[in-house]
RNA sequence: GGCGCCGUGGCGGAGUGGUCACGCAGAGGUCUGCAAAACCUUUUACACCGGUUCGAGUCCGGUCGGUGCCUCCA
């Protein structure tokens, strides 16, 4: 299996360190907002890699971070918390905050058919590791003590640009902030930052080098290394935590443990809205609940994210995802033959022995195009390809349990509901009625069954093989 | 200014040098009691200019344009 590193900057086999288990780290959200569909495509993006891993006979371990702590509106460590900013907001306690925010994550997370994560750490119950971890550096000695906090000294911990590949000398040229001249490097971070003197913050915590909270990046080091070990096999964030968080998350834990700390980093591209990148200043977030609002479903939305390359920084727009609740119209309506007897001329027997291939086939593709870095695109046109054959030549007996099986597949790698119920005995019953009404052109009666079927939410089309069904 | 990425038909979007996927939308047609489908047909798509090659959307160089990060952000 293949997966684009952005340590190598290439594509690369998966080797894990222990297989069959692959080890998964995926940065989390801050919850003190709604998440945007930004944030849900990454999201959705690491659930198709979990499923991958399993269908290329893998049993991944998924541990995902919920930070709830409020680590400091900007990277350079300056400026307000976010939590607390949320809570001044809406009127309540950070920890209300918190809650609030992680309950309505992990309900986004089912309403997506997002796998669950095996572990949902949150950085607020391993305040004790995070200390711990910042002990051991600074029993290393990468570690210094300011007015405001405790910082990791990035000078001492040589390949710190190496990852990002970043610039030191010449980023943020004419930028360069005064750090009250206690900092040394404009790269350097807080481990732990001290609580206000003047006031009592709603999350803080006692530690060896004063009451405080810990810094942002030293959760994910400190949390994924419990749940999973020095190395991770995977380690996945979305891009923008390139230069700065998995930069620093790399830093700490390599220079704490003196191992690899990821041997595969995966990174999502952002997308764009209406050209625009999606922004918490520019307020552009769309939620679930806007597209709901509109009258698209989660599942075309999550058909929509496949519909890109998790690499590319992809466009959202109604009209695309108008475009891909079409496309998965469609698909339900042909994943419904599955249920559907139909009468064949002797002539097609020949290509139902094709549609078997064909499918047998698309089984074969599916798992070629995930297990090549995840190109759900390539994929999308393969199933497509299968279910116009499918369409074309309906489906025998034989060919309705490949069929079959081929649905539930394509369900459990992109979580998707293809495979639906079949109708029942009487729904059957009042299609095979408004066949014989038609039949002695009783336009009226069979009219009136096909309004009636249509309210019990199946659809009809008439073809030369007899009134096929699928759901509306 | 530094470090990157990208320019594919109306829209979205794959593409690993060798008949330019696929979806959505549009147009025309066949079929059709109506409806909905289905099927067929359909517009010189690879930013531009050079180069390498028998052959380039795909490799190399340049030009133009867009965009991301270097403040928060998946």
């Amino acid at each position: 299996m293949k997966l684009y590193n952005t340590l190598t900057r290439k594509s690369d086999d998966l080797q894990p360190l222990n297989p069959p288990k692959v080890t998964i780290y995926t940065c989390g959200p801050t919850v003190y907002d709604y998440p945007h569909i930004g944030n849900w495509f990454t999201y959705v993006r690491w659930d198709i890699l979990v499923r991958t891993l399993k269908l290329a006979g893998y049993q991944p371990e998924w541990v995902m971070n919920i930070t709830d702590v409020g680590h400091l509106v900007s990277d350079a460590d300056e400026g307000e918390d976010k939590l607390e900013k949320g809570a001044r907001r809406e009127g309540k306690s950070a920890w209300d905050v918190a809650r609030f925010y992680t309950d309505y994550f992990t309900d986004g997370l089912k309403r997506l058919n997002i796998t669950m994560p095996d572990k949902l750490p949150k950085a607020t119950d391993h305040i004790q590791e995070q200390i711990d971890l910042i002990k051991k550096l600074e029993e290393k000695g990468f570690t210094y003590v300011i007015d405001d906090g405790v910082y990791y000294d990035t000078a001492k911990f040589p390949h710190y640009a190496d990852f990002a590949r970043l610039d030191l000398d010449e980023q943020q040229a004419g930028k360069r902030v005064d750090f009250n001249n206690q900092k040394r490097n404009v790269s350097d971070f807080a481990l732990w930052k001290f609580s206000p003197k003047d006031r009592k913050r709603d999350m803080e915590w006692d530690s060896p080098w004063g009451k405080g909270f810990p810094g942002w990046h030293i959760e994910c080091s400190a949390m994924s290394m419990k749940y999973l070990g020095d190395t991770l096999d995977i380690h996945a964030g979305g891009i923008d935590h390139l230069p700065v968080h998995h930069t620093n998350e790399i830093a700490q834990s390599e220079a704490a443990t003196g191992k690899p700390f990821a041997k595969i980093w995966m990174h999502s591209n952002h997308i764009t809205v209406n050209g625009e990148k999606i922004s918490k200043s520019l307020g552009n977030g769309i939620t679930l609940e806007d597209i709901e609002a509109r009258g698209y479903s989660l599942e075309a939305l999550r058909l929509h994210i496949l519909e890109s390359h998790y690499r590319s920084q992809s466009k959202f727009s109604w009209e695309s995802l108008e475009a891909a609740q079409n496309r998965l119209k469609n698909w339900h309506s042909i994943a419904a033959l599955v249920w559907q007897e139909v009468n064949h001329e002797p002539k097609q027997v020949k290509d139902h022995e094709h549609t078997v291939e064909r499918l047998q086939g698309l089984l074969r593709t599916l798992t070629i195009s995930l297990q090549d870095d995840l190109n759900t695109p390539q994929l999308l046109s393969n199933i497509d390809e299968a279910f116009g054959f499918v369409e074309k030549t309906l489906l025998s007996k034989t060919s309705r349990q490949v069929y079959m099986s081929v649905l539930q597949k394509i369900d459990e790698q992109l979580g998707l509901n293809l495979m639906t119920s079949n109708i029942s005995p009487e729904q059957y019953a009042l299609i095979a009625t408004r066949q014989q009404a038609r039949a002695d052109k009783n336009w009226r009666e069979s009219d009136e069954l096909r309004d009636q079927l249509v309210k019990q939410g199946i659809g009809l089309r008439d073809t030369p093989h007899g009134a096929l069904w699928y759901r509306l």
